[in-house]
Formats: structure tokens, sequence, C-alpha cells
DNA sequence: TATGAATGAGTGTTCATTCAT
DNA sequence: TATGAATGAACACTCATTCAT
């Protein structure tokens, strides 16, 4: 490896940059300072801003996406799966609470330009909930609507860290958080 | 009185527009535009681009705070109020989708400005939960974890209907995601 | 007279704001908030702010040109007559710095635009160097030379008073002045 | 070396274009399309406009405060000084009038900003009219004023040769001028 | 390969001037 | 006549991108 590792710090500077300012409040300029490299070197790795943070994005998403579907393949049950994913969210958001905020952010500049849905974390869950369905483990419920509410949960206490309205470890919360989301989708299903 | 009405076309055509891009990613000149008025007239009523989005942002949060406070105050019980604040908040949505995507949007960028909470939506559901514990409804949860799962619930599934991933008015998931609130404020408060 | 006072209250306003600032520093705004009018106004009277600009200085520098021209008609020798033109640059420096300031500004803007040199105070004191060597009370000077150092004398000095850096009224200063600017000029013509 | 020369460009001609109308009358367009560069390239050199011109005035200010202090400090006696600066200050303008007339033009501009007084030109002048008086070659006048005085004669003239009063080389005037100095020095001295 | 100076289109903002009321 | 909202052409400045070194 004849790596000077320029990309690596580009990158974990831009993930920085982008989640506390968002893609358009960042310059290049303040991604090679940040990262003690030039501007010109950045565009031998990537060709634009834009290919940069769809490049940062994408491979966070993907990789969570994946990593909810081999969850999703290896647990058993609705609320075994929930418990999972819901416990590999606060995981993701305690190890880089920047990759987080940054693919919470991002996902509104970025993802309407992509049409790949099958890679989305959401696919994973609501893989689970048609599972669950089809198990006669859940009612009929809509399923991105209990995909919604279940992300949400998880989603919207990770953004009130953000600004400050919770404070500790997620993965702490993560058993009730899950608790909350199966009793959620549970609900979803009964007689309105 | 001499209607030129500019004020409020610069307005409708702002909202629009920072709902489909952000605030970072209108220009004046593209509020001006779509407005049809010039890009000066625009500064007799504002002094910058930044205090029109914090203006327009800090309105349509106030009011939505105030509102939802009104529900509280006017309802009894959790369960009441808990349908009473999702219902407000799909019908927000059903009626104006691009101000509530605008107000989701811009918090990321406008809230760290800002310092007022207490006419922060959140605010009001954080107050119907501390009041359920109070009344017994609910167990000694914690009450901005509770909160958080409470909107999530409903600003992801309105985030999956800007998506494309849910169809339909938001009205009338109102009642079920109601029901998926509460069973998840309750399942919080439960012995993991 | 019917008169609102608004050409008065403008130029007194524009005068004060040209002297302090530049005419290229103020705007049409400032100046109708200082003299408490709307922008509208102001053209009923000047077609332009160049105008307005243009207009308040020729009257200024006309004014004291004639002021001047009168002082070398009025007294007799060259010593009565820089005792009276020095001591009128005081008073008028004295009773309005600021129109005074204005003139000495406005003139690196405005006087390239202007062709009559006749009205020009520095008319009247050449003037006064000519009739001085041809009464034979002042050898064969470059007659310019002369009307520039006799009033360099006095208007640096009213620049050092509009530095801070002489104080007081300059009507006091104006015999030793005066007496500066005469034995200047006879000293210009001895031989080198 | 890389000579691209830019700031070279860019800094003759925004003198000659200050020179000419003044800061405030010239825009980055102006200086940029004078130097043949791009409007960008001056902002590798300047922060903005202001520190362009702060920074040109300033070295060309403190610079020639400089020499005239190295005069002072050179020359024997109040008239050798004199002769020295005046000399100094009529190459200076026949070398580089645009640079004078800058000077001249952006002091009203530029000084207020400014605290140091003591790189500035009349400080030399003053300190050698302090020596003079304690030497006894000077009565006991006014040292601003004796300052005034002097350096309103050169600065007039140089003045008029902007205006086209006065042509020719001002080398060939010092001699005049700086008898005039002298004797206006002593003169302000003598009983009124 | 890496640098950073240079580019030029675009940004938010100002302001002299016009004009409907 | 007086107002002040509206205009539109600047303006100073930024920044993604290119390219000579």
């Amino acid at each position: 490896m004849r790596t000077t590792g320029v990309k690596e710090k580009a990158e974990r500077a831009a993930i920085d940059l982008f989640a506390a300012r968002g893609v358009n409040g960042v310059s290049i300029a303040d991604i090679a300072d940040a990262a003690g490299i030039s501007q010109g070197a950045l565009y031998r790795h990537y060709r634009s801003k834009g290919e940069l943070a769809g490049h940062l994005f994408l491979e966070a998403y993907r990789l969570t996406g994946a990593e909810l579907q081999a969850i999703v393949a290896r647990e058993q049950g609705f609320s075994r799966r929930i418990e999972g994913m819901v416990g590999h969210f606060c995981d993701l958001y305690d190890r880089d609470a920047a990759l987080f905020r940054f693919m919470l952010l991002a996902q509104h500049e970025l993802l309407p330009a992509m049409s790949n849905n099958a890679v989305a974390p959401a696919a994973a869950v609501e893989q689970a909930v048609a599972a669950a369905i089809e198990a006669g483990e859940l009612g009929a419920v809509d399923i991105p609507i209990a995909a919604a509410t279940i992300m949400g949960i998880v989603l919207q206490t990770a953004l009130f860290h953000v600004y400050g309205r919770v404070a500790g470890s997620l993965a702490a919360r993560a058993p009730a958080l899950a608790r909350a989301a199966i009793a959620a989708a549970r609900a979803l299903g009964r007689a309105g």
C-alpha cells in the first residue's frame, strides 16, 4: 500500500463537515483545509463535489441497508429482527454520530437523484414487516407505514440526541425503543 | 390599498422552493423568478435571505407549536391528546405538504441558530407525555424519548409520503398512526 | 412662501453626509432619511444624485470664488488682500466645517467635470498675485505656483484640523497663516 | 518561479484607477479588466477591495514617512532638511503621479480607519520643525501648524499640477518651494 | 502525482431611479 | 405635490473546477 491516505482523510473530513453544515454549506476549500490536502488532490479521486457527497452517502446507505438485511436473514421472528435492527441503528449512532447525521441530512438532497431503492435501509425494515405478516405475527398492516413507524421511532430519537434533547448512549435506549417499535407496529394492525 | 402582493407571492414561492431544494439550494433569483417579482423587491420586506428563511420557519414552527399546545389544553387524557396532535400533523401535511417539508428540512439549518425551545412543537408533545405520567396513564417513561417516539412515527410517515413510499391522504392514516404512537409510548414504560 | 423646506433640509443633510463619507459613500436613502423626507421627493428638485452633488459643490465653489474676488476688489495691496482671503477661509471653516470639508473632498470627484475656471477660488488668489507682481510688490514669481503656495498653507491647516492634528478656532490662526502665506510668496521670487 | 505577476499587475492597475476616480469610484471589475486578470484572482492576494486599497495606501504612506524620517536623520539644520523633504515630495510626484494622487485622495477615505500616526509623513515634518525650535533656528511656532504650512505648499502645488494649473517637472520647482516653505515657517513665529 | 493559482459563472445585496397611488 | 414600493443594473465576493508547474 503506497497510500498517502489522501482519500481517507478527505472522506473523513467531508463527512464531519457535511454532518455539521450540510453538503451545500461546505466548500471544497473547507474539506481540503480540514483534511490537510490540496483542493486539486480531491479531484483525482472524485470528479466533483456532488460525486464525493453522493459516493459517501450511497456507501453508507448501502452498507447500512446490507447490515439490516443481514440481521433480517440471521434473526428469527419479528421481535428479534426489530430488536436487532433497532440495536444496530443505535450502535451506528453511538459509534459515528457524524456519519449518521450526514445520512439523515443528505437523504433530502441526494435521495431524489437515486433510483435503486433495493439498497435502502427502509427496504430491510419493510422486508421484516412483510415476513411478520406472512408468518401471522402481525396483522395486515400497511407495510410502508409500519416501516416508517419503526424507523421514525429510532431516527427521531437520534435527532433529539443531535439537538441535545436526549443525552447519553443510544444503545442503552435500544431495548426500550425496540419494544416501542414492536408495539407500534402491532397497534397499527388493530381495528380502528 | 395598494395590494401588489409582493410579500405573499415571495413567501409562497420561497416555501415551495425551500421545500424542494433546501434553503441553501435556492437562490434569491430563483425566488424572484418563481414569484414573478424583482430581486430588489424582496429586500423591502426582508433584510436578507436568511431573515426570509428564518421568518418563514419560525412563523410555521411557532404556529404549529401553538396549535399543538391548544390541543393539549383542549383535550382530556393522553389518548385524546395524542389523537388530536397526530390528526393535526396529518392535516397540516395534507393541506400544505411543501410547508411541512420546509419545516422538516429547515430545522437542520435554522434550529441551531434559535434558542427559544418553548415554542417548539416537541414541547407540546412532551407536555402531553408529562401530564399522562402524572395522571398515572403512563409509566415513568423518559419524556423526551417518548416525545421522539410519538413524533417520529408521524414525521417519518410524512417523509415516506414525500419520497413516494406512501400515497394518499395522511389524514386517513391518522387513527392508525395515533394508535401506534400511544402503544409505543406505553411500551416504553414496560420493564425490559 | 409655501415652502415645505424639502430642498433646504435635503441640501443640509447632503452636505453633512457628503462631508463625512464622500459623495460615493452616501446613498439617496441616507440623505432622505437624514432629511426626514422621501426619496422620491428629492427627484423633484434634482434630476440625479450627481446633479445634487454638483449643484451643491458649484454653488459653494462659486460663492467662495466670488467672495474672494470681492476681497481682492475691496482691499488694497498684496498683504491686505492675502490677510483678507486667509481670514475669509478660516471664517468659512469655523462657520461650517462640513461645507468646507465637502468642498475639499468633492473637488477631486467633481472638478474634472467642470470647465469654468473663472469661478474658482484659485482664480481670485491668482489675480491678487498677478496684481502684486504688476505693482512691484512681488518679484516675477510663477503665478499658479504662488497661488498654490498661499492656498496650500490654509487648506492643509484646515485638513489638519479635520484630522485632529490642530484644534481650536482657525480664525485665531488667521494672522499667522496670512503672514506665512505672504512670506512664502515673497520667498518664491528670490533667486535660487 | 511561476511569475504570473497577477499581484503586480493588479496593484498597478488599482493605483492608477484609484488615483483617477477614487477608491469608491472603482469596481473590482474595473481593476481586473485593466490588469488583464480575472476578478477571482484578486481575492487570492487580498481578502477584499478594502484590504487592497488599505494595503496599497499604507505601504505608500509608510514608505514615504520612512523616507522623510531618513532625510531628517541624514540632513543637518532646518533648511537642509526642508530642502531634502520638499525635493523628495517633488521627485515622488514626478516619478509616479498616480501613486501620489492616490495617497492624497485615499487619505480621506482610509486615514480615519487607521490609528498609527507615527508612520505618517506629517510626523517627519513635525519632527524637523521641533528640532529647529529646539536648536533656536525657529521661533516658538505651533508645530502642527508649521508642518501643515510646509506640507500644504508642496501638496497644493502637486494638486495644481494634477488639475493642469501647473505644468512641467515639479523637481524643477523644488528649490523655490523649499524656500517658500522655510520662509513660511519662519514667518509663523514672528510677532503678530 | 500533488499543488495551488487562476478562472468565470453565480451569489446575496445595494442603490439610483421610476412610477402608481 | 409627496410617497415609498418596485425595478434592474450594478457591486463585492464565493466557489467548483481546471491546469501549468
